[in-house]
DNA sequence: GCGGCGATGTAAACTCCCTTAACATGAGCT
DNA sequence: AGCTCATGTTAAGGGAGTTTACATCGCCGC
């Protein structure tokens, strides 16, 4: 909670990692109230600083959001990556398990999540977060791919079509119905039945054999 | 654009219907930097009023976007309805078309729908906004329970569950890639292709026949 | 060690916005 | 015609954003 929040009597003139700190500051705040519920001052004073020390390290409070969001991205990439863990056991599981983790990051991480895809910062706002987020996406075209090599070779759907399917139905649904208190209504199924009976019945749509 | 714009010498001491025009310039805001680009007294500045006067008709901002977003899901709910004509000429061919009357109007009223589903508002922050919004889900609930009945009995998804999903599906390529420059890329194919072959391979998935 | 430089943080000043309170206007009713 | 109240304005206090000048300190070469 209080990272580094240690006033000037114990730090000293010099914070030592402003940046670090502030980034943790945003989340923090992007968690309770939203990526538009907190001004810089706010971020500054989370941190334990002057109001105006932020703009050493950030141009604005826009370039400190869009470094939240790559930071996501990067943990989003590495979370897929482990979801999908190389097509093991096999692709359609490991498939299905990206998907998970894509929700499962945006249940875990909705901080990251609202910089990333609610914030409303230009995706390349700056190369790095456009960068960030295609790597983010690849991992899940790159699984869509080894997929798509199971069909006989008569019956594939392109990857990329396949690909921009699963991320939109992970998206509608995280931001649908993903969070716990922002979630949009009551519903008798958890977003992550949903989300894996929607892929069920998508993949079978596209003759994936289902499993036992 | 410039609607109600008319300054003082022409309009007299009282708007006349500020309340619509504050809804209106709230609208055109949205349009231009999103639902947190803009202040309250950006609103009052394009109705032409002084900074204050809105606070005679909306408690404060969030107000203000809440009646937004409830004037949007009425022609939201509206939009489906055309769509699905009541069903015609086909429960298939109509419950595509709700599919692309999501999407149309998503693209048609990108200020509605950032209000709606981007504002970060509690989506019960008021009975009238959580009401509206729950008649706009009904029709795609009805339009559901109809195709549904197709089905031979035994086969039959749970109606619920499918509308869950087709809304997660259009909500995430509407969000992801349905906004012209709000595109997060540049795609091969368009959102409205993206999404009819979606809910083409869903249905199949399902056991529907697909059309000729 | 030590002296200067560059990086980092603070203080202060200016502006703009939010919000409330006191006052002004005029539309509609009787 | 006169009252009344909804609807607007002006004004004032407080907070936040941003810039500028100043303060501190780590580091590096001597």
């Amino acid at each position: 909670m209080s990272w580094k929040k240690r006033d000037r009597e114990e730090r000293g003139y010099h914070h030592g990692n402003l940046r670090e700190a502030l980034i943790q500051a945003a989340r923090e705040l992007i968690k309770e109230k939203g990526p538009a519920g907190f001004t810089f001052a706010d971020a500054a004073r989370s941190a334990g600083v002057s109001a105006a020390a932020p703009y050493r390290h950030f141009r604005d409070r826009e370039a400190l959001l869009a470094d939240v969001a790559r930071e996501g991205f990067q943990r989003f990439e590495a979370m897929l990556s482990t979801g999908w863990a190389g097509g093991k056991p096999d692709a359609l599981t490991a498939f299905n398990n990206v998907g998970k983790a894509y929700l499962a990051f945006a249940r875990a991480e909705p901080a990251y999540y609202a910089a990333m895809f609610e914030s409303g910062l230009p995706p390349d706002l700056n190369a790095d977060l456009r960068a960030a987020a295609d790597r983010a996406f690849g991992v899940l075209r790159s699984a869509a791919d080894a997929l798509v090599a199971l069909l006989p070779a008569g019956k594939r759907p392109p990857a990329l079509m396949m690909s921009l399917h699963v991320w939109a139905m992970a998206h509608g649904i995280a931001s649908l119905f993903g969070r716990g208190d922002a979630g949009r209504r009551t519903l008798p199924m958890t977003a992550e039945e949903l989300l894996e009976s929607q892929m069920l019945i998508y993949l079978q749509g596209l003759g994936f054999p289902q499993k036992v």
